[in-house]
DNA sequence: TTGGGGCTTCAG
DNA sequence: TGAAGCCCCAAC
């Protein structure tokens, strides 16, 4: 019997089975999808066996043997094998990567060389000193033993052999568990035990009282009082026993519970969630949009979508924005499925994640919710996947494999004929395009399931206060805001768009941006040259001293901190307690929910932060919302910023008014005209779409066209700027005259690592001979470009182009 | 990616 | 002549 099995090594002419030979004794128990310690050239290596025959097409002498079965079970279904064959394809990486994308990261192989003593008897007597009784010894332990040079002899003398060690990140979590015999035991036990063995006596006498099979060691010392050396006595005499049992580490309880109990739909959400049932029940591949307002109860009907298809037997994915994974999110779900739910987010230890992904295979539990990486889930009888926010970027993974967890769910979707819910107030032009094209199908919710009103948006021109003389970061309205709701004891929001921070230059007079002449996108502010860049087309030009339109010599780099922020909050209202939530405050583990938890019991009056307080937030008692600078997202080089503008926008938006109280926002910006901030403002979504659509046709742009980056960097400017011209003229000649290839051009950031970056940009409509086309360029660069210090690499469909 | 073999270089 | 450094190649 051979296995194909791909081995733990990333390269490109390993990416492809390895034929392994199966030991006769394993035949029976060896299958796809086990884990394998197999032989690789000199050393031993992981391996994951991806398929099964019973002959090769070798020579039987070149064929090695399976060394090492690791896995009882297999960790990967045959739908997850056939996936990560898929995506490897798809995003132009190593089948090995995508293989370990689907696993948690504890179950990753670490490599340690050990040496061992062979001949014991031909060791100097020092060495033999150094290493006491141990058998082996790592390699690093002897380097730090400065003992190298030594080892390096006595292996090539055969008395000692190398050898690499393959161990797992992280254990089982096991604890030591006491057996207890019956009680007739435990009585004859104490007569036996002499009456000056006291404690033990006591322990024997505590058992007799605490009747149990079995119980942990540290329970039975913690609550009866006794030292470990007393149970240690009981176990000597054979009156107890032990072993070790695995356990799951136990997390943390939810703080905020649901009620658990269904809530009533509105007609809208039931024909939604019908919609979605009868999808099911055909055993359908469909994938849903669902649009719907903030506040619409798009969460009520995931979750009767999924009790659905948990009646019926089957299990359901959630995949939500790491950000938005907050405890009232979670508890919601542990609220009304209970113990069926494992809730995967970064929050946990790699040992709890692996535990999670241990309660998913073994069919623990049946619904998953987690962010991106959720969505390799080990179910095996899948019946809904829903991504929650469908529109968020962190979807898509920005390293090999540069999957997009939609593209991901809807493949497995149709592995199990089951319906996929893509949810989001503001749905991303592609899904919405798609969705106008009956490629999905568009469920809307308009009204707020609890009948209250949007917020009541006003957008606030901040050139006119600087006119007016008001030169702080709050305009009058919003500091009357601020103060009215400070009285009234009510709750707000302020949030800092920092995005693209002090990136481009803006006029604090006229609010003029400073574009490229022949691309409608800001240009990118460059320190180290004191210039302005464009990074579609390359164009270049010297910082301005005055606006181009005015004159005006306020003319500065644009961007402001949260902290800076907080000061000048403390200047207008002193007595208000204020959150300060950004990457400086919640860089430790707990400390968003923890922060947030103090915001919904009314500890403070104002949380103040960056994008990651937009989402999720549902506090009663909010009633105001800020945005203190609208357009630094707007102004960035990415085709995309309107958009991203827009979605912040109506998202932190939503967190007004959401219970009785009605909400206020109000939006600064020095582009009030921009029809992204403009849109907001009524919080519609699709005239919002209707232009931003016209404006990507007109341009050449995603969803018009598809987009595919190729980037090459090299410490050498000249050469990373030679091979990106032969990797693009490449391009050109290949693909058909139909794709647009634009470059190269200097990436956005354009010195990295010591490493200057170049980028050539493909927009297509339909082009079949991509794939083909960059696997051929890959090929021309492993074998040669490589070598000369080059490093290129292939994104599909980017999230931003940088 | 990694380890080994082979080749060159340099000092002794 | 041996050690050290570098390049190249195969890996089942």
């Amino acid at each position: 019997m051979i296995a194909e099995v791909i081995v733990d090594v990333a390269a490109y002419p390993i990416d492809r089975p390895f034929d392994y030979a199966v030991p006769a004794e394993w035949e029976s128990v060896m299958e796809p999808g086990l884990r394998v310690k197999v032989p690789f050239g000199p050393r031993k290596v992981v391996g994951y066996v991806t398929a099964i025959k019973m002959h090769s097409e070798l020579d039987s002498g070149k064929i090695k043997p399976v060394l090492e079965i690791i896995d009882l079970e297999p960790v990967l279904s045959t739908e997850l094998l056939a996936l990560s064959k898929w995506m490897a394809a798809e995003t132009i990486a190593y089948e090995i990567d995508a293989l370990q994308v689907m696993l948690p990261a504890a179950m990753r192989a670490k490599y340690e060389k050990i040496m061992r003593v062979v001949k014991p008897e031909l060791l100097d007597d020092s060495f033999r000193e150094f290493l006491g009784n141990r058998e082996q010894v790592s390699l690093k332990a002897l380097q730090d033993a400065h003992l190298l040079n030594e080892v390096k002899k006595y292996s090539e003398q055969g008395i000692v052999q190398i050898d690499t060690a393959i161990q797992q990140k992280t254990k089982m979590k096991k604890v030591r568990m006491i057996h207890i015999p019956d009680t007739a035991h435990l009585e004859s036990a104490l007569e036996e035990t002499h009456s000056n063995a006291k404690k033990q006596v006591e322990l024997l006498q505590w058992l007799l009282l605490h009747p149990s099979k079995s119980m942990e060691a540290s329970e039975i010392m913690n609550k009866s009082g006794v030292k470990a050396n007393v149970l240690k006595a009981l176990l000597d005499k054979q009156v107890i026993e032990q072993s070790q049992v695995e356990v799951y580490r136990e997390l943390d309880a939810p703080k905020m519970r649901d009620s658990g109990k269904p809530e009533q739909l509105t007609d809208e959400q039931q024909s939604a969630l019908s919609a979605i049932e009868q999808a099911s029940d055909k055993k359908k591949q469909e994938t849903f949009l669902l649009h719907g307002i903030t506040g619409s109860g798009k969460t009520e009907v995931y979750l009767q979508a999924i009790d659905h298809v948990l009646k019926k037997g089957k299990e359901a994915i959630v995949l939500v924005p790491e950000i938005s994974l907050t405890p009232q999110m979670t508890a919601r779900f542990k609220g009304r499925f209970g113990e069926l739910v494992a809730v995967l987010h970064s929050g946990l230890s790699s040992g709890e994640k692996y535990d999670e992904w241990r309660r998913i295979h073994r069919g623990e539990v049946k619904v998953a919710i987690g962010a991106r990486s959720a969505v390799f889930a080990p179910f095996t009888n899948l019946g809904l996947l829903i991504l929650d926010e469908e529109h968020e970027s962190t979807y898509k993974q920005e390293e090999s494999p540069r999957y997009h967890a939609r593209d991901v769910a809807i493949w497995r979707a149709d592995y199990h004929r089951c319906p996929v819910i893509l949810g989001s107030a503001t749905p991303s032009l592609e899904s919405y395009a798609r969705a106008t094209k009956d490629v999905y199908t568009l469920l809307t919710l308009t009204k707020r399931a609890k009948q209250q009103a949007l917020p009541e948006v006003q957008v606030v021109d901040m050139r006119e206060e600087l006119k007016t003389g008001n030169r702080s970061m709050f305009s009058v309205a919003l500091a009357d805001g601020i103060r009215q709701r400070l009285e009234r004891k009510e709750q707000i929001v302020l949030l800092l768009n920092k995005r693209g921070f002090s990136s481009f230059v803006l006029c604090r007079d006229c609010g003029t941006v400073v574009e490229c002449p022949n691309c409608d996108i800001s240009l990118t502010y460059h320190r180290s040259s004191e210039s302005l860049k464009c990074h579609y087309c390359g164009h270049e030009q010297p910082v301005p001293i005055e606006c181009p339109e005015c004159a005006s010599e306020h003319i500065r780099f644009f961007g402001t901190g949260t902290q800076k922020a907080q000061e000048e909050l403390y200047k207008l209202v002193p007595e208000a307690r204020v959150i300060r939530m950004d990457v400086d405050t919640t860089s430790t583990k707990g400390a968003h929910e923890r922060l947030l938890h103090d915001f919904g019991e009314g500890k403070a009056d104002i949380l103040l932060g960056t994008q990651m307080i937009a989402k999720g937030l549902d506090f009663p008692r909010i009633t105001l919302v800020g945005v203190l600078a609208a357009d630094t997202s707007l102004h960035l080089a990415d085709f995309r910023a309107a958009e991203k503008t827009f979605q912040l926008l109506t998202q932190v938006s939503g967190r007004a008014g959401r219970d009785q109280l009605p909400g206020e926002v109000v939006i600064q910006t020095y582009d009030p005209e921009h029809y992204a901030i403009e849109l907001s403002k009524t919080q519609e979504y699709v005239p919002f779409y209707e232009l931003e659509m016209d404006r990507r046709r007109q341009l050449g742009y995603p969803p018009y066209y598809f987009v595919t980056v190729v980037q090459f960097s090299h410490e050498d400017v000249l050469k990373a700027a030679d091979y990106a011209h032969k990797g693009t003229s490449f391009l050109m000649e290949q693909l058909s005259s139909e794709s647009v290839i634009i470059g190269p051009t200097a990436a956005a950031i354009s010195r990295l690592n010591n490493r200057y970056r170049y980028q050539c940009l493909v927009k297509y409509k339909q082009e079949p001979a991509l794939v083909p086309v960059l696997q051929k360029l890959l090929k021309h660069y492993k074998t040669s470009w490589a070598k000369d210090g080059l490093v290129m690499s292939i994104n599909r469909e980017p999230t931003a182009i940088f």
